[in-house]
DNA sequence: GGTAGGATGGGCT
DNA sequence: GCCCATCCTACCC
């Protein structure tokens, strides 16, 4: 199937992360479609990990886009993001859920507690993305973003999960009616 | 059905 | 030293 090219991620952070729903995930031998996702927009975003400027840690949000920037959160998860924008300007989409479409014995093997890749540190643990993807180019190689077929589907918009800081923003999207969003 | 608390470590003030 | 873009288990209706 088509990978997403770099055009695709190049756009602003809303745009990329609405279109994401739909697509298709693959780390090797396994693959989820994306169900839900959260925006972290470059300007008046609090919520940002971006929002305080440029650190080892977030250089990767201000690079070129269709990058991956993946971090460690509570200590022992991590999460997955894309980061969307022109290079010099930062944004980033999570993942926050997934539908298995390949793999799943594997994901199944890696997996312990209740549903598969329905959160977002479920779903690197399920396709194995760890810190060794940080800075990883998603339109090449291993871990990318692929273009399936997919039936149509209704967008659902909510407050994001989670955060404190600027939580009233309509920064979620999900499938409506998706079993495998998560909360 | 529901909620409360613990695990666990890097990043930043 | 405090803060997390989380998940799981235990316990209580």
């Amino acid at each position: 199937m088509p990978i997403l090219p770099r055009e695709f991620y190049a756009r602003d952070t809303v745009t990329v992360a609405r279109e994401l729903l739909g697509k298709v995930l693959v780390h090797g031998a396994t693959a989820g479609r994306i169900v839900e996702v959260e925006a972290y927009l470059s300007e008046g975003d609090l919520a940002a990990h971006s929002a305080r400027g440029i650190t080892p840690r977030t250089k990767v949000i201000f690079g070129p886009p269709g990058h991956a920037y993946v971090y460690l959160i509570y200590g022992m998860y991590r999460c997955l993001n894309i980061v969307a924008e022109a290079e010099g300007r930062a944004g980033c989409v999570l993942l926050r859920a997934l539908e298995p479409v390949a793999g799943e014995d594997v994901i199944r093997q890696r997996r312990r507690g209740k549903g598969l890749t329905n959160g977002p540190g479920k779903l690197t643990l399920a396709l194995g993305i760890g810190s060794e993807h940080y800075g990883a180019d998603i339109t090449s190689g291993e871990l990318r973003v692929e273009d399936w077929p997919v039936e149509p589907f209704e967008i659902a918009v909510s407050p994001r999960i989670g955060i404190t800081l600027s939580k009233d923003l309509p920064l979620r999207f999900y499938i409506n009616g998706n079993p495998h969003v998560s909360g």
